[in-house]
Parts: C-alpha cells; structure tokens; sequence
DNA sequence: TAGATTGTTAATCGATTAACAATC
DNA sequence: TAGATTGTTAATCGATTAACAATC
C-alpha cells in the first residue's frame, strides 16, 4: 500500500494465469498465519509454492505494492489483500442445487468457510430429500430457488444436479440474479456474457494424470 | 501418421499446456462421434473449442500428422489418436478409497466410462459400509487394497478419504505400486518422484469464479 | 549504518498466431 | 484440374526470469 498505487498497470488485461495463482498463494499464506508465522519473504514463500521469487512479486506488482523492502510481508496482511483481491474478506454466499451424494459431499466439505465461502442453502427436487438436513441445513424444495436466491441477493451457486435438467437449473438461477455458477454436471451450460461458469472437468484431470505416468513427469506443474 | 514422424519436435519437452488442452479436444470429438459426424476441419474444430486453427495444429504436430491436405481430419480416426496419446485408448483400471458422499458420487459417475477410465474396485474402513453395493461395485474393507492394487497390477487410484487419514492411504497405495493419484482429500501428499499426484482444488475454482464475478470477464478462458 | 528485500524495468524465454508451400 | 486445408516455419505476442535501484 502507500502513495504510488495509481501507477500499477491497466488493471483491466490481469492475465489469467495471474489469477489462476492467487488461490494458490491463498493457500500457503493460510497455512502460515495457521502456523502463527507472521513474515515471510518472497524468496520464502515462493519456495513455498513452487515458482520463482520474481513471479511472485511480478504477480503481486498487478494489484499494488504489499511488502516492505529489507523485511518482506506480514503474512496476515498478505492474506487480508489477497482475499480481498478475490473478494472472499467477507464471507460469499452461495447456493447449492442438487443434494445427491455430491451436494452431500460438498456441504459436508468444511474447508469451504475456511476460503470464505458459506452455503446457504441446499434445494433439491426429490421429495425423500427435502425437508432432511445436512450440516446443519434443511434441503429446500427446489420450487423455492428463484425466490430464494432474489431475497437474499446470492451471486454464486453451485451445480450438482443431474446433466439433464442442468440447464433448466442453470437458467432459472440465471434469472434470479445468480452471476456465477460452479457446474459439476457433465455439459455445457448457455449461460449470458455477464454470467461466469467455470466447470469441473473430473475427466480432464484424469486424462492428464495418465498421460503424466506414462510419460513420467513431462514438466513440472502445480 | 506417414512417412515423416521422426522429425517432429524432441517430445521430452512437450509444453504442459499442451497436454492439458487433449483432453478438451477429446471432448469434443466424441462429442462429433456421437453425432456420426465423420470429417472436420481445424477450422470448425478449433472454433468449437475456442481457439484458433492455428493452435489447434501446432498442439497436434508435436505427436504426429493426423490430417489430410484439403480434406481435414477424419473424427474417429482424429479421436482414436489423441487418445491414444492420452493412454486411454484401452480402458484404463482406478481403484477409489472413500465411500463417503463423495466416493459414492464418483462411483455413480456414468461418465467415466466413456472416458476411458473403469473403477475396478471401492475400498472404505467403515464397517456399516464395507458390503454395501455402489453402481455394481461392493465396497470392499480397506484391509485388502494394497493386495488388491498389486494382484490387479492397478496404476491409478482416487483418493476420498478424510484428510486425516489421506497420507497413510497414499503410502499404502504407493508401496502396492500406484504410480497416479487424483486427490480430493484437502491436504497436499508426499509421494515419491515417479508418482502423480493431481489434486482438486474445488475452492480455487470457486475464488477464480468470484474473481472473475466481481471483474465481469477480465480475459477469456476454457 | 549495513544488510536485506522489495517493486519495477529490461532481457529472455516460450507459446500463440500468421503465413504459405506442400499436397490431397 | 482447381479448391481446400494440412503441417510447418517464421513472426509476434505474452509471460517468466533476471537484475538492480530504491528503501526499509
């Protein structure tokens, strides 16, 4: 921070492997102020995470300048920007749709308000599932989504419905306001330029996987 | 194919980013297959995908020559290629430890299949568990999965265990010979240098979501 | 102060795109 | 044959790394 922010690149072309990495740092960061460490350099950190220390404060240099020559950054600093960068300082709601095993698993997965999300609410169709609670939350009557998700303002959802009513879901979420969608259902979903999916392709990492052992380590990653 | 494949580019060093966009392609074309489409050019493909011919062409000279001047590319002969590439041309044996909500989504998960990947076998160390049946496969007690991994010669395993008790799993697993795991567990594993580990990182999907969200499209991307 | 480490500019490396000769 | 489209080489663009002055 200080008096030089103004001068940072276009914000507006952040490449996207620069965001790709901010979960990333994320991650280490948590893991360190976990740890009660509270400076870190970017020799360190980098190390940390696999890349170079220049990558890293490259990356960082997009969004303003947060470390103090000669000491390095305080790691809980560093955590409160990225998460802001992000936008997860306050906590995101989001609704899930589809409380089959993966729903289940997903609002059952405690890690998610450790990265600042929080599910509000889980819908489902199926009436031996409605009305059950999972982690503390009652599954909702799917015909309640829209008028959910417009009272309480939600922009995220999440997706684990089956791939033949994913679209429907997807376009009544869409119409309620959702801005964007976490898909596990295996297809594509139209959505409008100002909604955002981005979609789990558990597939692809396996294909990459194989391709990695049968070629022993092409070139390192992650 | 032909006379001319010893002059493509040393494939030790084939970019990651290459390898990661297969299975994109893969996608599509069996998409195309499906719908007994039989021919087509960079051109259409790429623009299905979302890149440019030119990518599209590049990414595949560095295994081969799969197309015809003046004609394009022959769908199953194109999808049969990268698959091979990939290594799944024949179906390739997963073992899945975990039969929580998210094991038993995987398990139920049609689509594996087609991708050329077959659960072989669920092990889990619940008792109110080991028997039970999931989408054919009875749950077997976890007790016998490294006897299971060798005797079947399994390569590739899929983790959805607690986070607890993720590192013993995958060093049971590697001893019994397990060369690539897909791990959905939240805690980064050890493992020795000639095996895989993919992890999923399903929060980092979900930040990159809420990024993107709060900066309406910074740049294209899938 | 002297040492350490940032933020940034410049250099390098790698990936994408353009262009076109080869050829089906 | 004429038209279409590949595979590949060369040009461009973008991302990573190196280097260092600024400064805590």
């Amino acid at each position: 921070m200080g008096q030089n922010d103004q001068r940072h690149r276009n914000k507006n072309k952040i490449p996207m492997v620069v965001i790709k990495r901010l979960p990333l740092y994320h991650r280490y960061l948590s893991l360190l102020a976990s740890r009660d460490i509270n400076r870190i350099s970017s020799a360190e950190l980098a190390a940390k995470v696999g890349i170079t220390p220049s990558q890293l404060r490259q990356d960082l240099s997009w969004f303003g300048s947060f470390g103090q020559q000669g000491y390095g950054y305080r790691v809980q600093e560093l955590l409160g920007e990225i998460s802001k960068i992000i936008g997860i300082d306050q906590a995101v709601p989001v609704v899930l749709v589809g409380a089959g095993h993966l729903g289940k698993a997903i609002a059952n997965y405690q890690n998610f308000e450790r990265k600042g999300f929080v599910i509000k609410a889980i819908f489902d169709n199926n009436p031996g599932l409605i009305g059950l609670v999972v982690n503390g939350l009652k599954i909702r009557n799917i015909t309640g989504l829209k008028h959910y998700i417009q009272q309480e303002k939600i922009e995220m959802g999440i997706i684990t419905v089956p791939a033949e009513v994913a679209q429907q879901i997807t376009d009544e979420m869409v119409a309620a306001g959702i801005k964007g969608i976490l898909n596990f259902a295996p297809i594509s979903l139209n959505v409008p330029s100002d909604v955002t999916v981005e979609h789990v392709h558990i597939g692809d990492s396996l294909m990459v996987l194989k391709y990695m052992i049968n070629h022993s380590k092409i070139k390192e990653e992650e």
